[in-house]
DNA sequence: TGTTAGCACTCAAAAACAACGAGTGCTAAC
DNA sequence: GTTAGCACTCGTTGTTTTTGAGTGCTAACA
């Protein structure tokens, strides 16, 4: 389709306007790339890539810009794997070496370094109860009219509710009852247990209406409600970029992400696996129609855990964040399963 | 210090300036407020103020505007309480009403709602381990490797996190263990937990030197580390203020407030309890000189929860924020002891 | 003595204008 | 097929002008 110069040339181009963000003139193609050749006939080359819809032009007296089609063949063609420096690596290493605690905090500084790395917004969704299966219930009783009720997952992750306790309710009733609940629902995914099902166990159990009612809403509501958490990194990061130097464009971006919906609905998980790179008119939302955005699945046992995501302005380091992405993803698989 | 005439005045500027952003001018005032005086009159009124230091001119062919002393003297003095419309405590009543599942979900939806009501940065920090006091250890078992550690206290909060078992160790031991745990804990605040009473307990239980390790650091990391989390509301909000309208004003902020250590520092939580403002360069930090921060701490029980708190510039809807705070400072209260 | 109309003055912001220069497209020569 | 040369475009930058909101001062008035 295209020559190789052209690709070269557009190539040229693409990654300029990345590194910059000013429109690329003839020139300064024919002052980098070492093609040998001149401003004139690079001129040229650059007027057909413009009617093949690769650039466009700001206006007559600016240089060019890669088209959203351009990025996509960029991504798609031309771009090269391009391996993490082994400060990068170390930077990961280290940062993780620390931050490991618990699920939530490896989400949040997976988040953290995401943004830090790749100079953009990133959103990291852990996907909890919907695949989650229920493993067992347990209450940690506080006082005499509260417990903790702990609904423990099988990837080892830990929902907890404050229930009340009826009066004069023993703690051992407690325990047989959550003995029942838990064998009830055993390896059931939590979002799969339905209205029949607390029927059944309403029926063999419990005497108490008000304990059970509030019991069946707070594993409802764990297993809807909470089912998909969110950790944002660094909207300080887009700030630095040209594009976003408009507070109304700030704005709408922020609106975006402030939604949680709308997070979630942006990386509704493809069932594929690997890396998804979407440009420009692409994405889900029109506020975010000069944006690019780059996600990763990551699984634990062919099971999806959960995505994290890179957002950001068209003119995106592709090459940078796939690879500090590809990294992260790996590393991640391996942390959580180590768990 | 000021006759009736001046504080009327001075008034009419400060809250005609915070709902416009523009510098004030004599007409304005005489427009507005109905003193049945002359534009003249009360520009030499307007001149006196300046000299008391309540007044600032941008330049000589501008209105005035408060100085942080005004402020000072606006929140100190001349504000009325201003009740919220039964609008607004009807918002406020509906929005918990729905998201009251578990602690940390109620400080997140206060941290939203308090942006949402003031149209700025909210802030929201829970203490937890730093007064919380160890009630007690549980282990739920996960498999023969691993289990998830419970910390139980008194504040009805639980902290979790993963340990790996040492082979063949039976869930018996554990229980045990977590018994003489809990035993010799209980009652410390998490932060009092020090050397010696670890090594006391490591006396006189655990023959496992690596379990033993790493129940430590959990613990050590749950009382530390995680002893404050920090909810953020509305950085979009924020950028309707046109003092925000820079980007670069935007990132100094964000810079502050995307660092967890600043902003715990930030509301280091002061003693006294009822709201606190500060304005301007009473603020620790340079990156926020000229904003204003109204903050409450909640207590239950006598004990510091945490603190809530609004940020925004200093040309702040005081009295909104104010009323809206001391809402839901009395109502979170009342929601916490419920729980 | 306090209030006010009148007026000259100030100065930021907006508008209008001029000069610059990066970049292009086209033509003609190599 | 490549390239030097040149006229042309048009956003950017800098300068000047205009505008108008607001002030301080003075003098007159109640």
């Amino acid at each position: 389709m295209l020559n190789d110069r052209k690709k070269k040339i557009l190539q040229i181009i693409i990654e300029d306007y990345i590194s910059t963000a000013e429109p690329v003139g003839s020139r300064t193609i024919a002052r980098k790339g070492d093609l040998g050749l001149s401003p004139a006939t690079i001129r040229n080359e650059m007027s057909d890539l413009e009617l093949l819809g690769f650039l466009e032009q700001p206006h007559t007296s600016a240089g060019r810009i890669p088209s959203a089609q351009a990025y996509r063949f960029y991504v798609d063609s031309l771009i090269e794997p391009g391996l993490l420096t082994d400060n990068d690596m170390a930077l990961i290493d280290g940062w993780y070496s620390e931050r490991k605690r618990n699920i939530d905090e490896i989400f949040h500084s997976t988040a953290k370094i995401l943004s830090r790395m790749t100079h953009n917004v990133s959103m990291v969704v852990a996907n909890k109860s919907s695949t989650a299966k229920f493993r067992y219930l347990k209450f940690l009783p506080l006082d005499k009219n509260k417990a903790i009720m702990c609904i423990v997952t099988d990837n080892g992750s830990i929902d907890n509710c404050l229930v009340k306790i009826p009066l004069g309710m023993q703690h051992e009733e407690l325990e047989y009852l959550a003995g029942r609940i838990s064998k009830q629902f055993e390896g059931k995914a939590l979002n799969e247990i339905d209205e029949k099902e607390f029927a059944g166990v309403y029926k063999n159990i419990s005497q108490d209406k008000t304990l059970f009612a509030s019991l069946t809403k707070a594993i409802r509501n764990l297993a809807n409600n909470n089912e998909q958490k969110i950790f944002l990194g660094g909207a300080k990061q887009i700030l630095n970029q040209p594009e976003f130097r408009d507070v109304e464009r700030v704005k709408e971006l922020l609106s975006i992400l402030e939604e949680e919906k709308m997070v979630k609905d942006l990386l509704s998980a493809e069932g594929d696996s690997g890396l998804k790179v979407t440009i420009g008119t692409e994405n889900a939302f029109t506020g975010i129609h000069d944006c690019s955005m780059v996600q990763a699945t990551y699984r634990l046992n062919g099971e999806i855990v959960g995505t994290m995501a890179v957002l950001g302005p068209t003119r995106m380091e592709y090459g940078k964040v796939i690879s500090v992405m590809d990294y992260l993803h790996k590393y991640l698989e391996t942390i959580l399963k180590n768990k």
